[in-house]
RNA sequence: GGGAGCAUAGCUCAGCUGGUUCAGAGCAUCUGCCUUACAAGCAGAGGGUCACAGGUUCGAAUCCUGUUGCUCCCACCA
């Protein structure tokens, strides 16, 4: 058989996914094992696979597929969210492209192309899933939006609104002009932008002209000076003006008030008296509090309540008008009384101009703050008042937070506990209605002079009204516009996937929940994670996962998060088609600790398909061995089988410790280590047959069948990380019956490591290392064979010595009392080696690296008698401590004494 | 403005409650090898004042304090 030099994912890949599906390997039923469950992050349904999805569903298919291999009924359950925000505006974009308006469209209208929309793009993420070999029971497959889910998210909604925590009213929301829709904080980016702080003067006035100036219309102008201003032929004259200091002068047509702090003395004077806004000519009460910070700008604050949130808690202490001068979309609504329908930032400069021109505007300088994006749209926030239902946050939240302080739920890493606990400690009411169609209808119903009633049906809102004597018919009703936040869909997702509120009691629920393992990233621990954990409480009375497992997220090699824009975003299907799946998934996991980013470069890929090639090559080796069942086996092997299955044994508790903390890049080098280095490296090597003119000489039977079953066990250890690779060996090292896959096969039993045997090994490889060492750098071929003298005052184990020999290329090895002339020399422990040559040695540069070495272990000599002779280190420090340097200074004499012969057998 | 975290080899990271020759791993680098499993490989080697300054201790990469630099989270500074 002639087997290919490199291995070929291509060819492997697809042909195992099919036969895993085809035998339902990834199906979960209940049953009486133990189950381990995930549920995954529902991607967005339009979505594409990016790395970040890599990263995360990697790992969730190496926890799966170790889980399912250890004996648990192993269930992965897929699905996408529908993600209104996005999608809606995705669909808005390609309606827009054939020409239609959304405006001009029907709520059915629009929900009908969107669901076409979401028909044909929907699920191409979980397609790609596929390909990376994650093994979720695809006949779970559930959309946030799919009909037994929204009703879920609908009677949540009423039995919440029931209990009272659901609210509605007016409040300042993050309103996103692009989206027309409310915005949760959490949706809010704030970025560092270069602005302006413009400082505009405000005209001082007292009451009484105040009054006059309300009653009729005033004409001003402005001198450097002062101000005149003519109301009803009458002129006035004065010279006060408040500076204010703004970075969003469109707004000023909204101002209510300015407020200065009590305090200061700029500003004292003014209590009772009027500002006159420019232009629309209000006059508003200067106000004092303490919030204005004195230092900033003019220490003079202007209040617009209807467009910032601290405006507006201003404008409810003192009880300022609210003036709303920006519409939905972001123009300037009539209110303003200028520049209406204008886009805001257009105002901006033109009320600047203008203001200039007016003679009001006393400076503008460069400022630099921090605005608000929408995460979906990327428009800039505009804070702004609107009717919006809300969730009260305290109460619900409190076991939510109880239960991840006393470990019950498990943050992993645990710095998260403390940004958990601050956010829930000050959560903030949760904003649950978006403008939006797609997404779950707001089950709310108004009569004829806004009564409002909550429920699910139009029939049943008819009698809820007629209860409160409002008696009512079909026409006269309508239901609220809005839809439901997305995360108020996705945080029952852990409970409606099994169907939890619409069959409470049902198997699936009962035996799968709560779910073992989230893995998910950071940015969503508030968004998703909490919340989830809150209805957890609140419907299941149980938290609905065990262990969060939070990734970091992947950015390039140069530390900058991959986007789009930046173009430094690999498509994960190329990676995988160069690299192969397995290859791609170890390059993800080899260097990203749980809540690390992830610097990734392709070069990880690269690392993880030579590692495929290394494994696959191991595996060409071992099948082309020829078994001669006569042969006895030989010492050297006998020694390397019982040395392996010892490493094995001790790697494998190593492995499953990293695994039980997480520590999934420390669990894939182990792993990496314990095939490349121990198996590969070392044990191959010891055992394999050396070669004579015929090709390779044959190999014993019993030598055979070690190897083929300790690369049976490496074979399961590597699958969660490279499930194909290890599918497609696992059938070429034997015949297999049709079901027998490694997929199934059962992970490995710990067993205890013998560790005299390990220890025994370790000196033969140090000595092994040493000789080569030196023909590397005395330019001896390894193919020429040396001799090899042990001298040691202490019994040296000599079970590997024909391991020694056989790695080593020595054709004598033997112990020697005396030191051994015209060779080369070096000490492993307290024996001493030597290597004696044909050719004669170079004596100076022996004396030299002797001499070095023994400097060095004088010091080392020195340093451990320094602290022995160390009254209160001896008297202080624990006895096994205190043992252990003393065996440290006896094996430093040791070693020095041996240094010292072998220095002056030189001279 | 408040809070949290980080700083160890060129890069990415280990280093558990202070104590094995503790200063590690992988990658990268350098040297020598196309040795019939693998050059996507083999063998060997060189890399670090553990950010800085103090302190506690018999003993500090590890504990404490301060400094510097970076990152993240939260928050309503015009």
């Amino acid at each position: 058989m002639e087997i290919p030099k490199t291995y070929d994912p291509s060819q492997v890949e697809d042909k195992w996914y099919k036969r895993w599906i085809d035998s339902g390997f990834f199906r979960s039923t209940p049953d009486d094992r133990e189950p381990y469950t995930i549920v995954i992050p529902p991607p967005n349904v339009t979505g594409v696979l990016h790395m970040g999805h890599m990263l995360n569903n990697t790992i969730q298919d190496v926890l799966i597929r170790r889980a399912r291999m250890r004996g648990y009924n192993a269930c992965w359950v897929p699905g996408t969210d529908h993600a209104s925000i996005a999608t809606e505006a995705k669909v808005v974009a390609m309606l827009r492209e054939k020409g239609i308006n959304k405006k001009d469209l029907s709520r059915d209208e629009f929900l009908k192309y969107a669901w076409e929309w979401k028909e044909k793009y929907g699920g191409i993420i979980l397609e790609q899933l596929k390909k990376l070999g994650a093994s979720c029971d695809w006949e779970r497959t559930r959309f946030t939006m799919e009909d037994d889910l929204s009703d879920a998210v609908i009677s949540v909604f009423i039995d919440l609104y029931n209990k009272g925590n659901i609210y509605r009213g007016v409040r300042m929301v993050n309103w996103d002009p692009q989206g027309k829709t409310a915005l949760s904080d959490e949706e809010v980016i704030y970025k560092e932008v270069q602005s302006k702080l413009y400082h505009v003067r405000y005209p001082i006035v007292d009451t009484k002209l105040a009054e006059q100036i309300k009653s009729s219309t005033s004409t001003w102008t402005f001198t450097e000076n002062g101000w005149e201003v003519v109301i009803g032929g009458e002129n006035f004259k004065g010279s006060e003006f408040i500076t204010i200091a703004t970075v969003r002068p469109e707004t000023i047509l909204g101002d209510t008030g300015v407020c200065v702090h009590p305090e200061d003395e700029r500003y004292k004077h003014l209590k009772g008296c009027f500002a006159v806004i420019p232009m629309v000519n209000r006059p508003v009460p200067i106000v004092f509090d303490d919030y204005i910070e004195m230092e900033f700008g003019t220490g003079a604050l202007k209040v617009t309540p209807a467009h910032d949130i601290n405006d507006y808690n201003l404008g409810l202490k003192f009880g300022l008008e609210v003036i709303d001068t920006i519409n939905d979309d972001g123009t300037m609504s009539p209110a303003a009384k200028f520049y209406i329908g204008e886009d805001r930032f257009i105002v901006r400069k033109k009320i600047a101009k203008d203001l200039e021109a007016a003679g009001q505007m006393v400076k503008v300088e460069d400022y630099k703050n921090k605005v608000g994006y929408s995460e979906r749209t990327d428009a800039v926030i505009e804070p702004k008042l609107s009717m919006q239902w809300f969730l009260k946050m305290d109460q619900v939240a409190k076991p939510a937070l109880d239960n991840v302080l006393n470990g019950n739920i498990k943050l992993i890493p645990d710095k998260f506990i403390n940004i958990y606990r601050h956010w829930m400690e000050n959560v903030h009411d949760w904003c649950i209605s978006r403008q939006l169609w797609w997404g779950q209808r707001i089950p709310a119903w108004y009569g004829p002079n806004n009564e409002c009633v909550v429920c699910k049906t139009a029939d049943e809102a008819i009698s809820l009204f007629a209860a409160k004597g409002i008696s009512v018919n079909k026409n006269d009703i309508r239901q609220d516009e809005d839809v439901l936040d997305t995360w108020f869909s996705s945080w029952l997702w852990p409970i409606s996937v099994f169907d939890g509120f619409k069959d409470p009691n049902n198997k699936d629920i009962k035996y799968y929940y709560p779910t073992n393992d989230l893995v998910t990233a950071p940015e969503i621990l508030f968004f998703w994670v909490a919340r989830m954990v809150i209805a957890g409480y609140e419907y299941m009375h149980e938290k609905p996962f065990t262990n969060v497992y939070l990734t970091g997220i992947v950015r390039d090699k140069l530390g900058r998060k991959m986007s789009k824009s930046l173009g430094n975003s690999p498509d994960p299907l190329d990676l995988i088609a160069k690299y192969g799946a397995d290859g791609v998934r170890v390059g993800m996991l080899l260097s990203s600790p749980a809540g690390n980013d992830l610097l990734f470069d392709e070069s990880l890929c690269e690392q993880g398909r030579n590692f495929a090639n290394k494994i696959w090559n191991a595996f060409r080796l071992v099948k082309g061995w020829s078994v001669d069942a006569s042969l006895t086996t030989p010492e050297v092997n006998s020694i390397s089988i019982r040395w392996f299955e010892q490493r094995f044994n001790e790697q494998l508790s190593v492995i499953n410790d990293h695994y039980a903390k997480y520590r999934m890049s420390d669990a894939l080098m182990a792993s990496y280590k314990l095939v490349w280095d121990d198996f590969c490296s070392w044990y191959l090597e010891m055992v394999k047959p050396a070669y004579n003119e015929n090709g390779p000489a044959a190999i014993d039977a019993a030598t055979y069948n070690a190897t083929l079953r300790f690369f049976e066990q490496l074979l399961k250890v590597l699958h969660p990380w490279m499930p194909f690779i290890s599918e497609e060996l696992w059938h070429h090292l034997n015949e297999r019956q049709q079901n027998d896959c490694i997929i199934v096969a059962e992970w490995p039993k710990e067993e205890a490591s013998d560790k005299k045997v390990l220890t025994g090994f370790e000196f033969a490889a140090e000595v092994v290392a040493q000789v080569r060492n030196i023909r590397s750098s005395k330019g001896i071929s390894p193919r020429e064979s040396l001799s090899l003298f042990i001298k040691s005052s202490q019994k040296v184990d000599d079970h590997f010595n024909a391991v020694i020999a056989k790695l080593a290329n020595l054709n004598k090895l033997a112990t020697t009392e005396v030191k051994v002339e015209n060779s080369f020399s070096f000490l492993v422990g307290q024996a001493e080696c030597y290597v004696p040559v044909s050719g004669n040695v170079d004596v100076a540069a022996e004396k030299e690296r002797i001499q070095k070495e023994l400097e060095y272990n004088l010091g080392f000599r020195n340093s451990v008698q320094a602290k022995l002779a160390n009254e209160r280190f001896v008297a202080n420090a624990k006895p096994e401590v205190v043992d252990n340097e003393r065996k440290k200074l006896a094996d430093a004499e040791a070693k020095i004494l041996a240094l010292e012969e072998q220095l002056q057998s030189l001279k």
